[in-house]
DNA sequence: GTATATTTGTTGCAAACGTAACAATCCATT
DNA sequence: AATGGATTGTTACGTTTGCAACAAATATAC
């Protein structure tokens, strides 16, 4: 008596689910390396790391640039500013925004974090093989367009 | 002043935030269809579609096999046993387990799921183009060999 | 054969999350 | 300049999440 209901569809030939798989392992390994770290967790390293190549946004370029909710935004950066890692500034014009920019102790931390990061990505290259992560990235590229 | 501290580190040519963008963006689109279709959580669809294609497997196998958390499967197993759409049978030998299997109406519903997936997939395809979608499968592929 | 370790699945709990409501401010139309 | 609408960021609240502890059962070691 087979139990196979005849499958309509293979989940590991599903684009979606292929990707979220690769997103979430590649994610969850990476975020070890930075927690070990720093004790960052994941929006308080996006909010870092988009600061550090940005130099000066607000909380809401930073939620569109990243993709995450103001909400999360809004509690990562008053993490980070606990951490005196980041300081705000009003401004002077429109009063609602404040311009996000990395303390001196918060470029520090970027620069060993960032370090880490392209660590791990050259690692992942050599892995994956040099003409299969470069076949990955341009798909990727492709996505972002579309 | 320029408030630029030469980046170290350009997220958008990061791998793995490209990948969570990527993954995030699809994985959203695609719940908003089945959510409004079934009212299906992520987990819930999971558990579903992996019990549709392989017909009988344990909880620990699906958190396995979709890299889902133990707790989650666990849950969204109660919401679909819930729902009648899965039963579970104990196994005779080792107690511990029990045997997850869908119920004819999971498979009913299942397969409409299913339909809707491709579906999308389908669509997800025509917009990206063929070729780049295929290279992108191929780079995803590599992934989970490695 | 008993003690110890491992595995399977569930639950308590605290942390993290998103929705919605909110205060504060700015902009637009009049 | 005033009312209505939009935008920025925070907070309150209910839900979801994962870690840790757990009970139950099995496997391993002695």
């Amino acid at each position: 008596m087979a139990d196979e209901p005849d499958p309509l569809l293979s989940l590991e030939q599903f684009m979606p689910y292929r990707l979220n798989r690769a997103a979430e392992t590649v994610s969850r390994r990476f975020a070890a390396i930075y927690r070990r770290h720093s004790g960052l967790t994941r929006p308080e390293w996006r909010v870092l790391a988009t600061l550090g190549q940005y130099g000066c946004l607000t909380a809401t370029d930073i939620g569109r640039h990243s993709a995450m909710h103001k909400t999360k935004v809004s509690r990562a950066v008053q993490a980070l500013e606990g951490r005196r890692w980041l300081k705000r500034q009003s401004d002077s014009k429109d009063r609602r925004v404040e311009h996000l920019t990395l303390t001196a102790l918060g470029q520090k931390n970027y620069r060993a974090l960032a370090q880490l990061a392209l660590d791990f990505e050259r690692r992942l290259r050599e892995t994956l093989g040099p003409e299969l992560f470069d076949q990955l990235n341009a798909g990727l590229e492709a996505f972002e367009e579309a």
